[in-house]
DNA sequence: CTGGGTGCAAAATCTTTGCAGATCC
DNA sequence: GGATCTGCAAAGATTTTGCACCCAG
């Protein structure tokens, strides 16, 4: 399948790299919307996964509610807030050698791994007593 | 909200803990079916909702189509085929320092992390050039 | 031109929920 | 007896898809 060049597509890979909110696609959408009036969520969604397959955007499901998509290809980790459910970048010295030593341990052929850490964000511990 | 004992909730537990499967909800569902043949997917999902309230069960979001549950609590990694989609448990050795680790260099109060390792099972691998 | 891209709306997928009756304590 | 649970089916939430038209190459 070869892909060509659209308007839309461009623009979303575009607002994916310049965000560094970890957005949904509905608010890719909604984003891009003011710019693009007839964009539909469908070609939202369609193109997300046109840019998953180019390898130019991965999908990151925390499993409450919508997926959230990033431009950001090269390996860092994230942290997730138990609270409001921000996402950050954390730019952790990756130790390149732990793909590795889990392989030599397991029968599993290593090729990625993902992590994330949840906890508080500076925001929320500040809060931490109210709500609820 | 204070829980009593039904025998949908227990098997559906004792199911999780005997299996290693990493099950989703669906499969659960088929597999109890056998056993309590009136059973509805609506109380597999409600239960397992309870059971994660409880702290007795965890949710693994993997982002494509259904989530999966695991009854083991203990910190452990995962790793996940990319062909086959089959999640297993990987025993490495945690660093219990990671967190806090973590924790000094941002602002960020880490309660817990989460491992997936990605790539291609046993079996997969051997299969590597036939399927697709 | 030709085949990929778009908007729209309908469909598909995955999970939760309202209700009436059953069950636990 | 009253709160919790269940099965069922309907609704909700999230994502994909069919179709007719549009546009890039």
């Amino acid at each position: 399948m070869q892909y060509r060049k659209s308007k839309q597509r461009e623009k979303i890979l575009r607002f994916l790299r310049e965000a560094d909110s970890h957005p949904t696609a509905e608010l890719v959408y909604a984003e891009l919307k003011k710019d693009i009036p007839g964009l539909s969520l469908g070609t939202v969604y369609r193109n997300l996964n046109v840019l998953i397959t180019q390898g130019l955007v991965q999908r990151l499901p925390f499993g409450s509610g919508y997926d959230r998509f990033e431009a950001r290809i090269a390996p860092h980790y994230h942290l997730v807030c138990d609270r409001c459910g921000k996402v950050s970048d954390f730019e952790m010295p990756q130790h390149p050698s732990v793909n590795e030593s889990v392989q030599k341990m397991t029968d599993f052929k290593v090729l990625r791994h993902r992590i994330d850490f949840f906890g508080l964000c500076k925001k929320c511990q500040n809060q931490n007593n109210q709500v609820f």
